[in-house]
DNA sequence: TCGGCTTCCTAAAAGATTTAGGTTGTTGCA
DNA sequence: TGCAACAACCTAAATCTTTTAGGAAGCCGA
């Protein structure tokens, strides 16, 4: 079959590939080397192991998504920017399935701190710009509107939403006009 | 070594118990039949396969889940209710990490319809009637609570909140806050 | 006490993970 | 042009996991 010319990078973009065909979960380092014709151990000269690999699946996505994420929030404010970053995300994981899935790995701080996340942290705070809060309740409101959005993705993703009306594009919809409008209105401390 | 007893459900438990302690997606047969001291093959009698073994201990955790659910929504309404089972499920999967991960886990339809997951959806309707909502909100209510009890859970235990203040606590707290009153304030639609 | 059910076993096949060590394209530079 | 060095890829092998087949032994009802 030749040389394949392989690389860390295109093992890595391979094995998202497979993800989102077959599942995060299938993504082993003998279905790669399937994959890209290659026997199991000419993986290993560009992945140290399954561990390895499955991270820099989840980096590559992190990376996709990011940069998606700061192309849909350009020149966008306030509500607009809020609903941009939403569809980002949520296209991206319809489209990607496998790889989102593999961007909620856990990953040790350091390799963390190296990876797309800060920059996920930074356009969430980005929106947050549109809405006056003060700075204790910022960081109450990135974390919520984290867990709306990954968490409306998981629920979608995991179909939870296949057998009850109405479809998810409409509570989507729905959902971010009231996340939008809480943040508008976001209640101050010691309120009941 | 003698007999142990097994039967599919204690299999099931000492999975959910492995579970907690080394993540979810460690749970094999083998590393479960070492844990009850029996022989890999000798599980099979008890679980069809690896998966089964898997299926079963979501369905553990859905059901404890559920059964604490219930217990605290007993005689609670409104936003007691909420914050009631919002920490229901946190605490249960900060308590049981790997059940929680388990209780994620895709079912095929038929079982997950036998499963306790009707008896969550429930629960979350149920805290809707502290709200006056139409009906062609509640829906989108349900799914909103989801998504963000679970998004902020998931996002807790990935260790998303390990490098920033304010803690944990502080924001669930403020967050279910946010929550109730913008289910007290549900923007109608078309508002903008 | 006997028959039958269940529990648990050994054995074995098939595939995944990983390491060691060797071969062969490719590239850059003398 | 030629060749040294590196990277890509290989075979072989050890270890572990998953699963099936078939058998031995404890337990329970009759």
């Amino acid at each position: 079959m030749g040389r394949v010319g392989l690389t860390a990078d295109r093992v890595a973009r391979a094995g998202a590939e497979l993800a989102d065909e077959v599942g995060f979960e299938q993504v082993t380092p003998s279905a790669v080397a399937r994959r890209v014709g290659v026997q199991v151990a000419s993986l290993y000269s560009h992945v140290r192991n399954a561990e390895d690999l499955r991270v820099r699946i989840a980096l590559l996505a992190l990376e996709e998504m990011a940069d998606r994420g700061a192309a849909a929030l350009a020149g966008r404010a306030g509500r607009d920017a809020l609903v941009a970053l939403g569809a980002t995300y949520r296209d991206y994981a319809r489209e990607h399935p496998g790889r989102y899935a593999a961007a909620q790995l856990r990953l040790d701080h350091e390799t963390a701190m190296a990876s797309a996340g800060p920059r996920h942290s930074a356009m969430m705070r980005a929106i947050l710009r549109g809405y006056e809060l003060p700075e204790p309740e910022q960081t109450h409101a990135v974390r919520l509107i984290g867990s709306v959005i990954h968490g409306y993705i998981i629920q979608e993703l995991g179909g939870s939403f296949d057998h009850s009306e109405p479809g998810p594009q409409q509570s989507w919809d729905r959902i971010l006009d009231a996340l939008d409008s809480l943040l508008r209105h976001w209640p101050h401390e010691g309120q009941r």
